[in-house]
DNA sequence: ACCATTTGGTTAAACGATTAACCAATCGTT
DNA sequence: AACGATTGGTTAATCGTTTAACCAAATGGT
């Protein structure tokens, strides 16, 4: 309710005093300090975050822009974002930018302009950023030049594939959707790179197929990993569609653990990237960007780690033994697909 | 970049003129205006909103406090939300409620201290709300005495109950999930006054009953309504868990619209609220809270709409003349349940 | 007893806009 | 020609903090 001066009067001193022995900075005796802090509490007065923003020229508010808030991947961006910034003592403005490129910047440029501190972009498949006046951190790949704090995406691939081969598996469909997606992509080589020499594997991108090409593909394989959960989802309605049963004939494992993948039918195994370390980490970077006193923080990237939940079991007519025999050989490549050999 | 004094000394006039030329309010000459507002444009200087805030008392920024985001509903609201707040010139801070009424409150408080101008609250189920030293929206229920702006539950109800009643189905079962929800008794409430006299129904809560019981009740049934779409996505597990074949043993519709309905086999037929205008209503509101030249709006209440997919289809072995029939008999009640006939 | 330091505070100038109150010049009327 | 109204501006206060620059009194060391 009240303003500082309402303290400052009340106490007989000036409003510096009260600034400061609210701020702990400048000189106060103990015993002011003490009162002020506790009349403070007593009416509930906090000062006023514009007129400070104004002064010190930190507003302590950064933005948010992702692709699309409705697919289920970015409100748990979203959470865990507002979460660690809710601790740095930061609010969070969001912005959608609809899935398209044009908004995304216009959104960044909007933001930019109610004077948040920083921003954070998950950025649409494809586009590029062209950079704001303010600082900004952004959540893609590794491998993205512009990337500030990212999942191993490859170290992720390659537990899904490690995964797969401990359980028995040797005929494995790598299931992305857009190949143009460097996350899809990441995680692809990552599983390639571990598949390399251990097992059979075929690269297959859904865009690029319709369900009965796809529904051909699985029967040759006794396990896919999907690029993500949502694809994982579709790939085990096919497999439905196609007559198998889940998980004895087709394992599978996918990529988020999204929150509904706990529930399908059955549990989907899933490879999980720390959100929280993520948040936290693009958080802490945007706090030493624009705040002097902290330490310059650099980009990272975060490992992920395996879900095991009942999606994914030993191949049926399989053992264990299984894994270290020579590689399958699989009939003549689709000419929809990419393919190789392990 | 610049600030308003740079644009002014430019041009040798004071700050208050060029004040007044871009918001176009004081006395300029068209010629001045013309020109500061050209250069303006050029340099691309946007008064600063902090500044702008502290003079005017209004931050242009609003409060969105959400249950958990990461329940499919929500980024629904956030980003209906976010949309209409931004065609009104307002920025949105998100908070995340985390499922606790307690951080609720707590975000509420934050969120006024962060300086909003107004708050849009999405309650927690059963959590009462204190009133904050900001204005306040409420999304809840038309019968809730806090409510702002809803969907109209009563009514989509009843555009479920009728539509089943006029695909030929007359044993329907209600499946909610928690009674305590004023959503889900509202919507049931609807079905209910749709179905008296038209047909049998039951009223089933999914919390209180185990996977074995619901499956003896879906049997008994031609269709069902469930109060969200998460829901119906569970009873059709269920059910297919129980050996229907969905639509023809069992049809069913859902509420909400959740983005992956659609993508369920079959289609979920659903009760889609419209969002864009319960949005653009809560802020409109929120606006007349807090600007004195607009004229205040009152509560409201918007309709459902009905989304007819693939999962309702005609019972099977009925014809469209039974609809007329004399109400079906059911057998004896299950203790857990509530029932009554039509 | 004297100077340097520390302690506890005050003053006043920002921060970057908005806006009420004024003022001078021009215009239109009679 | 005199007067009121209109036009096009300026001045300065204000929003509520923070913070650099100052200052007086007390303290400490030699």
């Amino acid at each position: 309710m009240g303003n500082i001066h309402r303290i400052a009067e009340e106490f007989g001193v000036s409003t510096a005093t009260v600034s400061n022995a609210l701020s702990g900075k400048g000189r106060v005796s103990a015993e002011n300090a003490r009162r002020i802090r506790a009349r403070a509490r007593e009416i509930n007065y906090f000062p006023n975050p514009i007129a400070r923003a104004l002064k010190t020229g930190r507003s302590n508010i950064i933005g948010l822009v992702m692709p699309d808030l409705t697919q289920p991947l970015f409100p748990i961006f979203a959470r865990s974002i507002e979460n660690a910034a809710q601790q740095a003592g930061l609010g969070v403005l969001i912005a959608d930018s609809m899935d398209d490129a044009a908004a995304q910047q216009e959104a960044i440029e909007r933001l930019a302009r109610q004077g948040v501190d920083g921003l954070i972009v998950i950025p649409q498949r494809g586009s590029d950023l062209a950079d704001s006046r303010v600082p900004m951190a952004v959540i893609h790949t590794a491998s993205h030049p512009q990337n500030t704090s990212s999942a191993n995406h490859l170290q992720g691939g390659q537990l899904a594939a490690n995964a797969l081969l401990e359980a028995g598996h040797d005929r494995i469909a790598l299931v992305g959707f857009d190949p143009s997606s460097e996350v899809q992509k990441d995680r692809i080589a990552g599983m390639i790179s571990a598949l390399e020499g251990r097992g059979a594997y075929q690269t297959v991108w859904l865009s690029r197929l319709d369900e009965a090409a796809v529904q051909e593909i699985l029967v040759q394989h006794s396990a896919v990993i999907a690029t993500s959960d949502s694809l994982a989802m579709q790939v085990m309605h096919m497999a439905n569609n196609a007559g198998l049963t889940l998980p004895d004939d087709l394992s599978i494992i996918g990529f988020d653990d999204l929150p509904f993948s706990q529930h399908l039918r059955p549990a989907l195994t899933t490879v999980r990237p720390d959100m929280q370390a993520i948040a936290s980490h693009v958080v802490q970077y945007l706090v030493s960007c624009f705040d002097p006193a902290t330490e310059p923080v650099a980009a990272k990237t975060f490992d992920m780690v395996l879900v095991s939940r009942a999606s994914v079991a030993r191949p049926a007519g399989k053992v264990a033994a299984d894994v270290s025999s020579p590689a399958f050989k699989t009939s003549t490549p689709h000419h929809h697909k990419e393919r190789k050999k392990g």
